[in-house]
DNA sequence: GCCGTTTTCGGCCCGACTGTTTTCAGTCG
């Protein structure tokens, strides 16, 4: 499944971590940090790579260069193999429990020989870290809740379940008096796929009511820290939500800081500091006088270091600086350009919604046309027969939907042989069909790709669903050659779709950027089952944001005419 | 170990909170 540049990404990655683990130079440990997320996100694989080239990628220096030669020419690299016989893999893994990093790690295996979580929580029920210099009584306990929390609880959320528990905090603490603004940021803001915690920002003369708010909300269950300035709980779903309370004056430095990624702002920060500038949460000061440059807004922020304002969702450096820097960012797709949606099910098949509900719903949300895509009868568990099909066509005619134009689609299954449901005389008499798998998940690689690669070449197929058929937390993506599939489906016109759905966002914004870079075209669908699914859409918009994204690649953010000659050039490939 | 619009050497993001300390190390984001 991994690109081998995220296999060489893990390596130096755990090369970074036991370096801290065993206490040498930190600046050391955070260059390979560095390295390994700046060769995750490069586009060509490393392995391809010469030196030189090697070098080129920003914060490889000779050393890592040859380390990735290394691991190239003989799939190892000696210097890590040696440091993992002198670390257990177990005592890397104890540095997951939160409250637990390198150096208390290395204490308990260097004192104690503790080199696994399980031996961890057995030591601390024995009583065995009384006396170790550092493990008083409360860390001891703390560790232990914490190594619960780590075993019992997933580490990421699904966007949705976020944005509500953010909404409530929100609506709750903007009733507390004193408070001027209230808002999220972190992963969130940036529209992640999975969040791993709720940052909110509020700005307010005086911090002690809101973080009393806080704490005191029916959802707590939990208070990890509580300050001045910054209190974190844990929530009955598991989350954790962070506080932090700023001045108004200093609302766009926070919410930048806030809002991170970590790269991206120490990108900014190291940027500043080559301006003779620093910055910090509380705003942009010059080195030499401590005088505030900006601080009131984030556009403030970035004109003053000489950037274009850089949208939350592409914070990751990706290059974005870059881009700010030359002018060159993207016109980012919004949910506004957003004119239909091109894979909805109705109670036909397995949604929950009628026809008629669904059609109204779109309408409501002021679509200017919407696909209905039943399942087709490969599919065993939805019935599915042409005769029913016909029958919803028919009706969907009748309907008059206003402004709002329908479109009569399906969504295919692909077999494990790429072929797709029905013959092509029935399949031309679909206005659209998107194509899903959805069996034979664990297929080889090689059989995988040339399934999609044969949906992609089927002349009536506009669409492939959901590509890697992923569900968060619960199922593995299959496994492609992704640029295979990618490169077939510029080379037949077909769009890769990105679905939607909280638990699937499918494709996800690295496969978005990769797909991107073959011109692949891109349909941002609901995947509705409800009428309720259809907002859903804003989270398929994050992940395409996320992939760089602008509006001409996003075949649904079309008027109807343009998408109309899209799906009139695929079907053509038939009688070629 | 990497890097340079003050630097090829000497820096390297920085603030908040906790717990165990008697002035700060460790962790987190």
């Amino acid at each position: 499944m991994a690109r081998a540049n995220d296999a060489v990404a893990a390596l130096l990655q755990e090369y970074a971590d036991l370096l801290a683990i065993t206490g040498s130079d930190a600046f050391k440990a955070r260059v390979y940090e560095k390295a390994a997320r700046a060769i995750a996100g490069h586009s060509a694989d490393v392995t391809t790579l010469d030196n030189n080239e090697l070098r080129k990628i920003s914060g490889v220096g000779a050393s890592i260069a040859d380390k990735v030669a290394e691991y190239r020419d003989t799939g190892r690299v000696r210097v890590l193999d040696e440091l993992r016989t002198k670390i257990p893999s177990g005592v890397r893994a104890m540095t997951d429990v939160p409250g637990l990093g390198p150096k208390k790690a290395m204490t308990l295996y260097d004192q104690l020989g503790i080199d696994s979580v399980d031996a961890l929580a057995d030591a601390i029920d024995a009583g065995r870290l009384k006396g170790l210099r550092g493990f008083g009584p409360k860390t001891a306990t703390t560790l232990r809740h914490n190594i619960e929390l780590w075993r019992s609880q997933p580490s990421r959320f699904l966007i949705d379940a976020a944005m509500g528990t953010a909404a409530d905090v929100i609506a709750a603490l903007e009733g507390v008096r004193g408070c001027r603004r209230c808002t999220y940021a972190g992963s969130l803001r940036r529209m992640k796929d999975t969040i791993g915690d709720i940052d909110i920002l509020a700005a307010a003369d005086r911090t002690d009511a809101l973080m009393k708010a806080l704490t005191e909300l029916p959802m707590v269950t939990e208070v990890i820290s509580s300050g001045e300035k910054k209190t974190s709980v844990r929530t009955k779903m598991g989350i954790q939500v962070d506080l932090r309370v700023v001045p108004l004056d200093a609302w766009g430095a926070a919410l930048l800081y806030f809002t991170g990624s970590r790269p991206h702002t120490l990108r900014l920060r190291e940027l500043a500091l080559r301006q003779g500038l620093t910055l910090n949460e509380y705003g942009l000061f010059r080195v030499d006088d401590n005088s505030l440059l900006a601080a009131k807004t984030e556009e403030d922020v970035y004109a003053a270091l000489g950037l274009d304002f850089i949208a939350p969702t592409l914070r990751e450096d990706r290059g974005e600086l870059d881009a700010a820097t030359e002018g060159t960012l993207p016109r980012l797709v919004t949910e506004r350009d957003i004119k239909g949606d091109l894979h909805a099910h109705t109670s036909l098949t397995d949604g929950v919604s009628t026809l008629d509900q669904m059609v109204a719903a779109a309408r409501e949300r002021g679509l200017k046309y919407l696909a209905i895509t039943d399942h087709a009868e490969k599919l065993p568990m939805q019935r599915m027969t042409r005769a029913k099909m016909l029958k919803q066509r028919e009706a969907l005619r009748a309907i008059d939907a206003g402004p709002m134009t329908l479109l009569h689609g399906t969504e295919l299954n692909i077999d494990a042989d790429g072929n797709v449901d029905w013959d092509a005389e029935f399949l031309a008499g679909f206005d659209i069909c998107v194509a899903s798998v959805h069996d034979h998940f664990t297929q080889s690689r090689q059989q995988m790709t040339r399934r999609f690669v044969a949906a992609c070449e089927n002349p009536f197929v506009h669409i492939i669903g959901h590509p890697t058929t992923r569900q968060i937390n619960r199922r593995q993506p299959v496994d492609a050659d992704w640029d295979a599939v990618f490169a077939a489906a510029a080379r037949t016109g077909t769009a890769m779709e990105i679905n939607s759905y909280p638990d699937r966002l499918d494709l996800n914004d690295e496969l978005v950027l990769r797909a991107k870079q073959h011109g692949v075209k891109f349909a941002i669908d609901t995947d509705s089952h409800s009428t309720v699914h259809l907002g859903f859409v804003k989270y398929g918009v994050g992940q395409a944001q996320r992939g760089w994204l602008t509006a001409d690649d996003v075949i649904n953010a079309w008027p109807l005419t343009k998408l109309r000659a899209f799906l009139r050039d695929k079907s053509h490939a038939k009688t070629k």
